[in-house]
RNA sequence: GGGAGGUUGCCCGAGUGGUUAAAGGGGGCGGAUUGUAAAUCCGCUGACUAUGUCUACAUAGGUUCGAAUCCUAUACCUCCCA
């Protein structure tokens, strides 16, 4: 099956495998024919962010080789929290959050992987379902039996915990034993003999390999992808303003395009490799581009409507393309308030009644403000005064200019600038 | 318990009776340049429709024509001696 040989390969070049329990063993096993591999997600939200794209990319690559993706949304082991690279202990989610967001999660995982084509079909699976009905008395006996604390206690996320101040509940101190027991419980229901994840979940994953040795008397196998970092070791898929999330409304598609347009020279590649299934012969095309002629932001380009189309669909990437001609373009004018409303989906804004703009007007000052653009008249006064501040993205220069409803981009919206992208709409109802 | 010093704007830090809304730096925000980058350079950075007024230098009083600057009390911090 040259098709293993193939998605080892891919996984390599793209930088994918960070470590591995047994790289002989693993491409033995996937030689042998199609396997299940899981990862698992934690239900911490009703949307994934773009740290659980990651995982979810590297699913669809084994599925495109031929293999069974299992998708496990934590909603027993996210009622615990996992430890590993987190300095504080995690506050408990309520049972209705939990199975909110576990819904949430799976219906958006049903657009990067297939779930409906027999035996290469991807499963998706929720660790309550089988931790629920658990007793706590049968589960220290068949599973907390086979966990020597001096080993627990050697793993990073449990020792690093443990010396700093914060120190570590004994809820969280038995978060691997649930992991672990999944691999287990999957290993025999489902034959799944593969646990994937970030390089975070190494110690979770060997805990439940050293598991299923012991109550299976089977081989299992880890395998850990690096964390999506910037080259200066920030996590990528974070802003000022927060993550960055696949759902629609938490995210605009145009918010979704942008962030990975602007993302820095030296991390581009790194997300393409990651992130897309874009091949060899183009990312090495992309990067030499990017060498040689930066300025265009070729690899940039080529990542954002990668992702964009992905996650949000053909209708999302044009959306996302509009926005940015219209937002990066010239005059803003002439538009209706359904489009003004899309591109600036997530864009605060603010309503004023209508008649604001009767007689002689509303003062841009007052408007800046309000719009929330800035904090004081004052400030307002001085961002004019700098060139700062764009109306319909043209360049205010009069500080004591007035507007007035010829001065509306749409029937009732007046688009505000600060600076080169901090928008805020005001909106002049009725 | 006794003694010494400190508390300045978002942060650090000058300022020891008179243009001091308070030097300088950092941060932040704009602008130019640029690639919606980095670096660099420039401007702004208490409030008020504003050649002025008001509010501000831990808090509350006091001295003075005039106080961040002097005095008194209070709070907090640092150091030293018990």
């Amino acid at each position: 099956m040259t098709q293993t040989q193939d998605l080892l390969d891919e996984l390599r070049w793209r930088g994918l495998i960070h470590q591995c329990t047994d790289d002989a063993g693993l491409g033995k096993l996937l030689a042998s024919g199609p396997q299940s591999v899981y990862i698992g997600f934690d239900p911490t939200a009703p949307s994934l962010h773009v740290g659980g794209l990651m995982q979810l990319m590297l699913l669809r690559r084994f599925q495109q080789a031929g293999h069974r993706p299992i998708a496990l949304v934590g909603g027993a082991t996210g009622m615990i929290g996992d430890p590993s690279g987190k300095s504080e202990e995690r506050n408990l989610l309520s049972t209705d959050d939990l199975q909110r967001n576990v819904a949430g999660v799976a219906e958006q995982m049903s657009r990067f992987l297939d779930f409906d084509s027999g035996s290469a079909g991807a499963l998706l699976l929720n660790n309550f379902d089988w931790m629920r009905p658990y007793s706590y008395l049968e589960f220290l006996r068949d599973v907390g039996k086979n966990f020597p604390i001096g080993q627990m206690m050697g793993k990073e996320s449990v020792r690093s915990r443990l010396e700093s101040e914060q120190g570590l509940s004994y809820t969280e101190f038995s978060y691997m034993l649930l992991q672990a027991y999944d691999f287990v419980h999957l290993a025999r229901e489902h034959d799944c003999r593969i646990q994937a994840g970030g390089s975070d979940q190494w110690g979770n994953i060997t805990a439940g390999i050293d598991l299923g040795r012991r109550m299976l008397g089977q081989p299992l196998f880890g395998l850990t992808a690096p964390l999506l970092t910037t080259s200066d070791g920030r996590k990528m898929g974070k802003t000022e303003s927060g993550a960055i999330w696949l759902a629609a409304d938490r995210t605009s598609p145009y918010a979704f395009y942008q962030y990975w347009f602007r993302v820095e020279d030296a991390d581009v590649m790194r997300c393409i490799a990651f992130l897309t299934e874009i091949d060899r012969e183009e990312y090495l095309s992309l990067q030499a581009q990017t060498e040689s002629d930066p300025g265009s932001r070729a690899a940039q380009k080529r990542l954002a409507a990668w992702m964009t189309q992905l996650v949000h669909g053909d209708a999302g990437l044009a959306a996302a393309n509009q926005a940015s001609d219209i937002l990066f373009g010239g005059e803003i004018d002439r538009l209706s308030d359904r489009e003004l409303n899309e591109i600036f989906a997530d864009v605060p804004s603010r309503e004023l009644p209508r008649s604001a703009l009767d007689g002689e007007g509303l003062w841009v000052v007052d408007a800046v403000r309000q719009g929330g653009l800035a904090k004081s008249s004052g400030e307002a006064r001085r961002a004019i005064g700098d060139g700062g501040i764009y109306l319909n993205n043209r360049r205010v220069t009069d500080s004591n200019r007035k507007l007035t409803a010829a001065d509306l981009a749409s029937e009732t919206v007046l688009v505000l600038r600060k600076g080169k992208r901090n928008y805020a709409l005001l909106r002049f109802a009725a």
